[in-house]
DNA sequence: GTCTATAGCTAGATAGAC
DNA sequence: GTCTATCTAGCTATAGAC
């Protein structure tokens, strides 16, 4: 065992990450059969034939992308949470942090969806196991997290006795869906939703969501 | 003006009412461009010939699929919603509403998610005008109810003041992707999503999460 | 209304020169 | 590592017989 190795760098050809570029935006867009190879060579300023001597496959592209994006949510979010934070504080540093990685990185939120929407690449020959240990392994240290910290934040009384399976449900959806929606939900905001001001809005409004529901103190009688 | 004008009924051959069961489920799973004509000709007993008699072009077939299944989903909700009930009891019933369709629909989920974040059908001829003003109709009749009860809710001072879009995202997210996560939300509450004693728990974790958020009363200090 | 046959095109992937 | 040329299989859509 050499010393220097925990989380081993990927090394990378320049192509290879001009390419990955490419064919992330465009999957997040169109999703795996609707994107053409001849597309993503072109945009990446090289042959159909050179993107096949950097992957072995179009599925092996698609992998790539997921892989590469979802490493870097978890990187971005791993340290800046305070687990020796109280649970509200813990909460609310996922939702920025979560959200503001939806918000500068715009393909992440739609290819999220898509990674667990789509079945397109079954039929490609990789099989959805192989996919979900690629990429999924970073989404399971995330959830897993959020679910250590429900389970803490109920001991403790500070969180309301609850599923935490439909708690997690409901906070993903709620957090990605937004910035997936694209014309739908800008319409809904009245603005673009990676608009920096809106980003902020949308943390907050997310925050006190969490805290209070729906419902205002006066009105609060079941 | 005759006398019966009002949601003029689509008579529909029995082949195209096939036509579109099968290519519902398909174009939920895998997508526009991840659907074949040859399958969805094969699984409906047809010749892909036969489905150009039915309809003009494959994207012809999408817009159908969607038209009809939102418009049902529209026909579903409008009745069952009592405008005259206090604002927690429509939004309870909407939710108890929307999720019974999504279960007992299964593709309407998955449809709908790929609706918002997918560009497919651009590609294909249809412009997003044309294609959203068919299915877009139904969708944005359900949006307006709950927009009006929020505001009814608020004026009341029953709601907590908040943006009315937002919290249309949230509801929207939290509502839709459960049914749209597939394995991952199995694996998520332990079981089939749509599995009938987890739809009815499903209902009942959301409605008091709307109420109260994820806090319990004790530990309620900001 | 349904079929067979096929046109015309584009997809992912490979061969082999440089 | 990048290219041109090409293979084969798939696609949407049409023609025309029954």
């Amino acid at each position: 065992m050499s010393a220097a190795a925990r989380t081993p760098e990927v090394i990378r050809h320049p192509s290879q990450d001009r390419i990955l570029d490419v064919a992330e935006a465009l999957f997040a867009s169109r999703g795996f059969s609707g994107v053409g190879l001849a597309e993503v060579a072109e945009k990446s300023d090289l042959s159909k034939s050179s993107l096949f001597h950097h992957f072995k496959s179009k599925t092996e592209i698609y992998a790539s992308v997921l892989e590469r994006l979802f490493k870097r949510l978890w990187e971005t979010l791993e340290p800046t949470v305070d687990m020796s934070a109280d649970p509200w504080t813990q909460l609310n540093q996922i939702v920025d942090v979560w959200t503001g990685f939806m918000a500068d990185n715009p393909n992440t939120a739609k290819l999220l969806l898509r990674s667990m929407v789509e079945r397109d690449f079954e039929d490609a020959g990789l099989s959805r196991e192989e996919l979900l240990n690629r990429h999924g392994r970073y989404l399971r240290l995330i959830i897993q997290k959020v679910v250590t910290l429900m389970k803490a934040g109920m001991d403790a009384g500070t969180f309301r006795q609850q599923s935490i399976g439909h708690f997690v449900q409901t906070l993903i959806g709620a957090t990605i869906f937004h910035f997936a929606s694209g014309e739908f939900g800008s319409g809904m905001i009245g603005g673009d939703q990676f608009d920096p001001r809106r980003v902020e809005a949308r943390k907050t409004e997310l925050k006190n969501f969490l805290r209070s529901g729906l419902g205002s103190a006066a009105g609060d009688s079941r």
